[in-house]
RNA sequence: CAGGGCGUAGCUCAGUUUGGUAGAGCGUCUGGUUUGGGACCAGAAGGUCGCAAGUUCAAAUCUUGUCGCCCUGACCA
């Protein structure tokens, strides 16, 4: 058993934080609440921006970037945005440091204050709707789409590792077009695209629906959501869609002459997803052993472990490795082994994904080296010792179930690992629905799910008629609240849980991250 | 902001109740034996006990102040 991690059911919060640590994921900043995203997690986002980046040009977007400081009056505009975000935004007074009088240190050199103190973007619906105001002139103009990539700044109160960060990574889309319909179309499509990729990508099941009014982002007219299931049973909102219909547009006056000849604001939306993303990841599918990475998103595919004592033992493991690696890469990558560190060797398994195949030849005992692959969820580890090399085979690890199973060296090759890859992740995937299926319950009484939430977590689905007063008195009770109200309804109408009357509204509770 | 915990070697922490030479394990370095799931033996290096003031012959330990971090909650992607 893992040494360093807690169990999940010693201590749920401390496995998290565990397992990151242990797969070297990300660090603590000097500034609280900040985290440094070290190179295996950073991998991970890339290999995210990677697959979402071509699912938003496939989609017709181009990227752009707009700048992190934003006038502070352009928060102002939107009213119910600047209810949402004003406390916790981050803002720049002054342009210069300089030593302070009593000669200790330094301080914002007085005259140096800012006329208008600018904030540090909690998101840009506010800038980019400040220039497409400039950019849109006719019907001819739309739509425009397009995504950023960027850093943001929210000053939560509290955070947690790739949850939720002062500053975290995500990438927004903000687009601007004609008719309302077209606005809604491209917040569901872009849902969808979401909801596909985690399935895709981080074999995430998750559960698409609308948020109520309290959960919906300040100044959306309806923001969609897509709503994930963690092994605690506690659901993660891992993206959002925002149809923000013309709030945006009036509030920075973006108007342009339609086909009709008149000046119309345009309609808007946004959607994003961030680095929580990992956290998702991490809380979906890792155990007790530490970090399980989707194959789709690993950063490494699979790791090969020599094993020797001798010197002829390593030149005899050595050539057999070779000769692996020239089945699985073929011979032009097999034979240029890239030094990532003291004794690893590195070769492209996938030259699209920049996913790799590594070779620990480390000075270090061969137990210390599974537990170090095994703890940052590497989806395969090859064991190749003398043994294995006098009978032609090598020993395949499983990361997912942690099995291990012999095979004849001749059928090692790239689309044997390709298939490989592809079991483990509809395993995973497999596994994680299972989960999410299993904790999602149903009550017809509010004393019904009061006792599911307490005993089991999990969703609880049932018929609710959202108003903002009874969802707060459900959360002042249980702390559960609505994740969203799922598209898939049945239809039927049924008791509300709360007050007892008709509706047709069914709703997902639970505890939420 | 409230509640709880913590700050001592690179890391994890003991020592603080009852003041008296600065400790352990892990890691690191040296040598040797080892190596198929976290090795063993021998030796060595390594600390302004978060910071400041106070009490005292004497402070990691007591007092006051202060800074910071983690966890739980309110707030939120």
């Amino acid at each position: 058993m893992a040494k360093n991690i807690k169990t999940r059911a010693q201590d749920y919060s401390q496995w998290y934080l565990d397992v990151i640590k242990a797969a070297q994921l990300a660090d603590y900043s000097p500034v609280k609440g900040c985290m440094v995203i070290r190179p295996e997690g950073f991998a991970i986002w890339e290999a995210i921006q990677r697959d979402l980046d071509g699912r938003f040009k496939e989609t017709g977007h181009v990227n752009a970037y707009f700048p992190l400081l934003i006038p502070q009056s352009f928060l102002a505009k939107e009213a119910q945005h600047v209810e949402g975000f004003a406390m916790e935004c981050a803002l720049v007074t002054h342009t210069r440091l300089e030593k302070n009088p009593s000669g200790e240190g330094l301080r914002p050199a007085p005259d140096s204050a800012l006329e208008e103190a600018l904030v540090i973007r909690p998101t840009s619906e506010t800038i980019i709707g400040h220039m497409y105001s400039e950019w849109i002139q006719s019907y001819r103009d739309l739509p425009i789409l397009i995504n950023q990539w960027a850093n943001v700044m929210r000053w939560e109160m509290r955070t947690r590792l790739f949850l939720r960060t002062t500053e975290f990574l995500w990438q927004e889309g903000h687009t601007a077009h004609e008719t309302e319909a077209e606005a809604q179309e491209e917040t569901l499509r872009m849902l969808d695209v979401y909801a596909a990729f985690a399935e895709y990508a981080l074999a995430l099941p998750v559960v698409k629906g609308t948020k109520t009014e309290s959960e919906k982002f300040p100044g959306a007219v309806t923001t969609y959501c897509i709503e994930a299931m963690m092994q605690d049973g506690k659901a993660l909102q891992a993206g959002t869609s925002h149809n923000l219909g013309q709030n945006f547009s009036k509030a920075f006056d973006i108007k342009f002459l339609g086909r009709d000849q008149k000046q119309d604001h345009v309609w808007t939306t946004s959607w994003g997803v961030s680095t929580r993303l990992i956290g998702a990841m991490i809380m979906a599918h890792s155990d007790d052993e530490g970090l399980i990475v989707p194959p789709r998103v690993a950063p490494v595919v699979a790791a090969i472990v020599p094993i020797f004592k001798t010197d002829e033992e390593k030149a005899k493991v050595r050539s057999f490795i070779e000769k692996i690696l020239m089945q699985l890469l073929g011979s032009e990558e097999a034979a240029k082994p890239r030094r990532t560190g003291e004794g690893i060797e590195s070769f492209f398994f996938d030259k699209t994904t920049h996913q790799k195949i590594v070779v620990d030849w480390r000075d270090a005992r061969p137990g210390d080296k599974q537990y170090h692959w095994e703890q940052r969820g590497v989806p395969f580890r090859l064991e190749v010792g003398p043994r294995d090399v006098d009978g032609n085979v090598f020993v395949l690890k499983r990361r997912l179930d942690r099995g291990k199973e012999i095979v004849p060296v001749g059928d090692a090759s790239s689309t044997w690992l390709r298939t490989k890859l592809e079991d483990v992740h509809q395993a995973m995937l497999e596994k994680a629905r299972t989960l999410r299926d299993q904790m999602t319950s149903t009550a017809s009484t509010y004393d019904e799910m009061k006792k599911i939430l307490v005993e089991k977590g999990g969703f609880v689905r049932c018929y609710f008629n959202p108003s903002v007063a009874n969802e707060k008195k459900i959360k002042d009770e249980t702390k559960a609240t609505v994740r969203c109200i799922p598209l898939d309804q049945s239809g039927q109408a049924g008791k509300d849980i709360f007050t007892g009357e008709t509706t047709s509204t069914e709703v997902l509770f639970a505890l939420a991250y």
